[in-house]
DNA sequence: CCCGACTAATCAAAGCTTTGATTAGTTCTG
DNA sequence: CAGAACTAATCAAAGCTTTGATTAGTCGGG
């Protein structure tokens, strides 16, 4: 019932997906071992590149990571409703309400009542919003650059395309998404 | 100085990448297009996944996304240091500390001091914790597979493969790790 | 033996996220 | 035109995350 442990210790975080395959499999057999892979692979891809981008490019700006998405969305699109922001960064409408809070109150966004409907906020930059977002882009930028300089141009298209089928076929068994 | 701007209503979450490379490129022309869409391609495919299994596999089992994950790390160990789970899950030792409180608390996991030094803390499961996280696991894998099934079998390793150089090469330029 | 350096865990404060309820404004329908 | 249905935003409560400080225990050198 319960496994046989092996000793935890001599394992590290880059030997970790293989041990935890092979002892998943051994507990389950029915298991996908690449299914397995794969997920395991792609989220510790991307928290490692968040991670990295926002210790060394945003937080040193005064942004957090979901600061700089939603600062982001605003400096590419002008005025837009809250609801659309939320929609565009796949945040959740409660989430970008309380972000707005502080990029507003840090000076960056301003908030006005739309004109034709009551309920609506419209979103915009301040002058201090933009000159952030794009000194922090373009930060951005080069680090992204320095990533992906690990992989061949042909590497990184392939890359993008594999993400991309697996992201849109995703819609055929009914992934959830955010509202 | 301030972009034109074109009517953002038309934009939807899937056409939204296209569009922000598109004017970037237009405000910022030194911006690396191609680091651009793998960087936002990436993060918002983990995203999705994310969001997907969290919503459709652990908070139905009374788990968030972080439980589970600490779960599933102690589980494959057997007792385990604090500070291995936050090495071996990518999380900082705050997070594990604050994550396990509510784990013991909810009778998944069981804390005990280290037999040979009286700072460190040994995590093991309880009974309930093994069932809870074998159900959740067995079911996280299944839908893993929905997703993985978008891609063909070579696909899928190919995808494992760039994901995999890409991290491994992040250590060449020091990207900034949890320590 | 004891002091200083180190290390594990936890705490504290601030921020972000989630779901679900609430408030306010709009639009459809009879 | 009044009420019902709907929609945008915000609030509330609970949980997770971060950094930096604190507490407690270990260990090596003088």
């Amino acid at each position: 019932m319960t496994q046989e442990q092996t000793d935890p210790r001599h394992l590290d975080f880059w030997s970790f997906v293989d041990h935890a395959i092979t002892r998943t499999a051994r507990e389950l057999p029915d298991v996908d071992r690449r299914a397995m892979r794969l997920v395991l692979t792609l989220h510790r891809a991307a928290n490692m590149l968040v991670y990295d981008l926002e210790s060394t490019v945003h937080r040193p700006r005064g942004l957090s990571w979901p600061g700089f998405r939603v600062l982001f969305v605003i400096w590419l699109t002008g005025q837009v409703e809250a609801k659309k922001v939320a929609e565009l960064s796949g945040m959740s409408r409660a989430a970008v309400s309380a972000l707005v809070g502080t990029l507003e109150r840090d000076g960056l966004v301003v908030k006005e009542r739309a004109p034709h409907d009551g309920r609506a906020v419209h979103l915009g930059l301040t002058e201090r919003g933009r000159e952030t977002i794009t000194d922090a882009f373009s930060a951005h930028n080069v680090r992204e650059q320095e990533w992906a300089g690990a992989l061949s141009e042909d590497e990184q298209t392939t890359l993008i395309a594999l993400l991309e089928k697996m992201t849109t076929r995703s819609t055929r068994f009914d992934a959830r998404r955010r509202t």
